[in-house]
DNA sequence: TGCGATTTAATCGCGTACGATTTAATCTGA
DNA sequence: TCAGATTAAATCGTACGCGATTAAATCGCA
């Protein structure tokens, strides 16, 4: 059993496929892949707490918090401690990050092309992918 | 369109729950993932050259020279210039790093265990990946 | 032969990932 | 009320991954 025969190796190989196609449209707007993640989930609803934003990327803070200051630090997002509860960070974003959505507007288009399959073919492979990570979170 | 729906967010989580699957079977032997997956390509056949193991893995020498110094320094593997071409540098197991491959003999169940899916199912699974993958590094 | 082009590793800097720990705020129950 | 438990984020150290560059060996062709 050599790698090419692995499903792991599959998952990791191709991860890093998907990240080289990302990283030549991504670089223009001065994102990584992972910082394109985040601004997504900020696009669809501003002002989520570092906890929420590592519950839907499966991250922890010790790589958000770092990743987080570097957005902060290119204008992109704002960081405050919550008034209520002083433990929670709010991430928000500023007129830089939310302008980044309209420069990145193609950005999905191009990916889909490169993946040079039908839509709910790929769908369906989101979806048992997908499954066969939670399968390994869960057990 | 949000990082759940999206085939890469999929591959990417996947990916990292593998590794963390991963993590704790490999961690008693000293080994990282990429490590292992060097050694699965050496235990196949020995004296690989970095460029044979890079084309393997799809990583360069930038990644896999520091990787396997460090393999190198656990005594795990030896380096060594070639004698008819001086600018390839081969990769050989050490008996310590030979002897790894018994005492890793139970991993592969173990991931397969966590998969939760039937033999036919996951290679299935890996082909369509694999399919994907190379759709993305081909065009 | 010999010189420019190519190939192969190595080096450097930066940005993730993550295990382990720390700090601070909030919660909980006697 | 208040001390211990819990929760949230940050911090620290290590190991990838990779863009860009460098150094050295080999190739190819005039």
């Amino acid at each position: 059993m050599s790698p090419p025969d692995m499903i792991c190796f599959a998952l990791y190989s191709a991860n890093h496929a998907m990240q080289r196609v990302y990283q030549p449209l991504l670089a223009p707007l001065g994102l990584t892949y992972p910082q394109f993640l985040v601004l997504l989930l900020l696009w669809d609803g501003d002002g989520r707490t570092v906890g929420d934003l590592g519950r839907a990327l499966h991250l922890e803070s010790n790589t958000l918090t770092p990743l987080l200051k570097r957005m902060e630090a290119q204008g992109l997002v704002s960081r405050a401690r919550g008034i209520d509860d002083e433990r929670l960070v709010r991430v928000s974003l500023t007129d830089t990050g939310r302008a980044l959505q309209a420069q990145s507007a193609g950005v999905s288009a191009c990916i889909f092309d490169a993946c040079g399959v039908a839509l709910e073919e790929l769908q369906a492979l989101r979806d048992q992918v997908t499954g066969l990570r939670d399968r390994l979170r869960g057990g």
